[in-house]
DNA sequence: GCAATATTACAACAGTTGTTATGCCACCTG
DNA sequence: CAGGTGGCATAACAACTGTTGTAATATTGC
C-alpha cells in the first residue's frame, strides 16, 4: 500500500471516531486504536492533529463534490441542478456519517478563526459551483432573469445545511422523499413563468 | 443579588466564553476568569460542567422563545408567522453570538447521545409551536389545505437553521433583508391560491 | 546479504482538564 | 455574642491531552 493510501486509511479511522464519539473525543490514541495500531502510525503520517482532522474533513468534502459531479454528468436543465443538490443531502443512512463529521467540524470551528476560514473556503467553492449552474439555467431562460444568483446559491446551501443538521440530530425528521420534495419545491420557485 | 440571579451571571460568563473561544475550550477556569472570580464560584452554583453548559444553552433557547412570543403578540395571519420566524434569525450582529453558542452545541453533541437528546427536545418544542401556527393559518384558509404541517414546520426550522449556521461562518453572506426575503418567499409558497 | 530507509511501537513529557476537599471570611439568627 | 451557614478562594488530585524522542522492526535497493 502506498504512502497516500495509508494516509487515507488513517484519515478514515479518524473519520469513524469523529462520527462515533465526536471531534473533541477523537484523540490521537482513540484514532490509533480504531486503526488497530499505535499512535506512532498517526504521527508518522500527519505532522499534528490539526493536519489530520483537516485532511479528514477535506475527504468528506471532496466525496460530496465528486458525487455532485457524477450526478451532474450527462444531465441538463433543472433536472441537473436538482440531482446535484440531491447528491449533497443525507438521503441514506450512510450519508449521515459524513454529515455528522461536517456538523462536528462546524461546531468545533466556533472560536477558532482559522477553522472558520477553512469552512468559508469550502462554502465559497460550493457557491461558485451552484452559481455557475444557476447562470447556465438563466442563459437558457429556465429560471427568472431578475434573480440574485449569489443569494439563490447561498439559499440553496442554507436549505441543504439545515436539512443535513436536522437529519443528524433527528434522523426520522426527513425521509429521503421529503428532503427531495422540499428541495424540488424550493427550486421550482425559481422557475421562469412560461 | 439572589441565588438564581448569580446563577444566571455564571451562565452568561460561560455563554461569552463559548461564543468567543468555543465549547471545548470553555474550561471551568476560563469561565471563572471571565466571571472575574475563582472556579469555586462556578462549582458552587453548578454541580458539574454539563449542568452549567446545558443551563447556558437553555438560556439561549428560552431567549429565542421569548422573542418569538413577543413578536407574535397582537399579530395575526401570515404576518404573525413571519415575525415569529424573523425573531429566530440572526438579523443583527448581537444575535450572532447566540447562534455561535447554538452551533457550538450542535457540533459538540455529535457522539454524545444525551446531548443529542437535549437538542431533539428543543426541536420538538419548536416544531410543536410552528405546527400550531400553521394549523391556525390552515383553519383560516390562509395556507393550502393539503400541506403536511409537520413537514412544513421542519422545513421552516431547517431553513432558519441553515441561514443561522451560514451567518455564523460567513457573516456577510446574508444581510438582514436577504434573510427576511428568503423566509418570506418560502412562506409565500405555502399560501392558498386565492 | 548488507546497508539505508520507511514504518511502527512504546514511553515519557509537560500541560490542561473536571472534580473534590479544605479553609477562610462575611453575614445572619438566636 | 456564639455559632452556624452560604459564598468564595485555593490547592491538590488523577485522568487525559498532543507531542516528541528513541528504539525496534520491515521493506527496499543494490
Amino acid at each position: 500500500m502506498s504512502y497516500d493510501d495509508r494516509r487515507i486509511e488513517v484519515a478514515k479511522a479518524a473519520w469513524r471516531v469523529i462520527g462515533r464519539e465526536g471531534l473533541d473525543r477523537a484523540s490521537m490514541r482513540a484514532i490509533a486504536q480504531e486503526l488497530g495500531s499505535s499512535t506512532g502510525v498517526v504521527t508518522h503520517y500527519f505532522r499534528d492533529k490539526e493536519e489530520l482532522t483537516l485532511f479528514a474533513l477535506e475527504q468528506v468534502f471532496e466525496n460530496v463534490l465528486e458525487d455532485m459531479k457524477v450526478c451532474a454528468k450527462g444531465r441538463q436543465g433543472i433536472d441537473r441542478l436538482e440531482q446535484m443538490i440531491f447528491a449533497a443531502l443525507p438521503l441514506e443512512a450512510t450519508d449521515r456519517e459524513d454529515w455528522k463529521v461536517w456538523v462536528a467540524f462546524l461546531g468545533y470551528s466556533i472560536g477558532r478563526k482559522h477553522l472558520v476560514q477553512e469552512h468559508r473556503k469550502r462554502y465559497d467553492f460550493l457557491r461558485q459551483i451552484i452559481c455557475q449552474e444557476l447562470a447556465d439555467l438563466r442563459t437558457d431562460k429556465l429560471i427568472r432573469a431578475e434573480l440574485d444568483l449569489t443569494l439563490e446559491a447561498n439559499a440553496l446551501i442554507a436549505l441543504v445545511d439545515g436539512i443535513g443538521t436536522g437529519v443528524v440530530i433527528y434522523p426520522e425528521q426527513f425521509s429521503a422523499e421529503q428532503q427531495q420534495y422540499l428541495v424540488r419545491r424550493h427550486i421550482n420557485a425559481l422557475l421562469a413563468s412560461s
